[in-house]
DNA sequence: ATGTATGCAAACCATTTGCAATGAC
DNA sequence: GTCATTGCAAATGGTTTGCATACAT
């Protein structure tokens, strides 16, 4: 709880700065769609974040929600996901583990997995002409629930086969 | 050269094999646009694909183009990528190398490196409850190009600052 | 002959854009 | 007071869908 707060409060900082570096202004919307962001956990949708800004009442439109978000974005505040689905997914940039994302191709589920393997931070470094941010390592298969249904699946087809 | 030609007969079986087995229809179309795509280097886009069919003389429609390349993921012979742009791109799953994706997050621009990383491998394995078929390490970053053209645009700024 | 796959055009929907009104500076 | 930012509504564009036709089985 208490790193959360502190998080927050890193965060605000930062946007802050950046803000004031880029000569842009620092509107209320902005703060608050920040600190929304950061006091929610895992991923998270346009559509969520309109939501659930509504429910506690503050008042923003998509548009300024996805200004927001592409500020956030380059600050490096928020990261973004493309996984398949039809719309992207975001989560916060700090506060957070780094994890793989088990995307299962069938369900669209996606799972998040501890990563600690240390040697891919040894392998960014040798990649030359190139500024890293950050990296995201997206592993597609089939979750277990989704093998399970398949199988059947399978069975009921070669059942009809033999018909 | 030659080698492309044996990936390419072994692709076609593969297909054939899972049109049979999941009892869909061998049709032109699919050997075609699978080979199509097999002949051709580095990511595509629908767009590309389209265009670049009907520059050989091959009529298809989109849709039938959507439907297939869904067929080509489900059996694996062809990988989905969405970089941050507004639409997919693609590319074949066997005859490339394996590689990481570095992606500038000004221009866009998509640049594979080589990933000899074997201990991702053993990694893979140790994922529970989920079958993996395959993986995507995405690099965000700026591209030499950009970060150049960055710093030119910073010193604009605080130029202007100055007046 | 049967029903799946194709092609076309219309529909969809997340995201972007234009513009008037607001408010940070 | 000025001009960036917001909010709304309309536009955009990649992808999906509905349906008549074609063709693999």
């Amino acid at each position: 709880m208490d790193s959360n707060q502190k998080i927050r409060k890193q965060v605000k900082d930062e946007l802050t700065e950046y803000l004031t570096l880029h000569k842009h202004r620092k509107t209320p919307e902005r703060f608050a769609i920040l600190d929304h962001i950061y006091s929610t956990k895992g991923h998270f949708d346009m559509d969520t974040l309109y939501k659930s800004m509504i429910d506690v009442n503050f008042r923003v439109s998509r548009a300024t929600l996805y200004n927001t978000i592409e500020l956030l974005l380059d600050c490096g505040l928020v990261l973004k996901h493309q996984f398949g689905g039809n719309m992207s997914k975001y989560e916060k940039a700090y506060g957070n583990d780094n994890h793989d994302h088990l995307i299962c191709t069938t369900c669209g589920e996606v799972r998040e997995a501890k990563n600690e393997d240390l040697s891919i931070a040894s392998q960014l470094k040798k990649i030359k002409k190139f500024t890293v941010n950050y990296y995201s390592m997206y592993i597609y298969g089939t979750c277990s629930k989704c093998s399970h249904a398949k199988k059947m699946e399978m069975k009921q087809k070669s059942k009809q086969g033999k018909n």
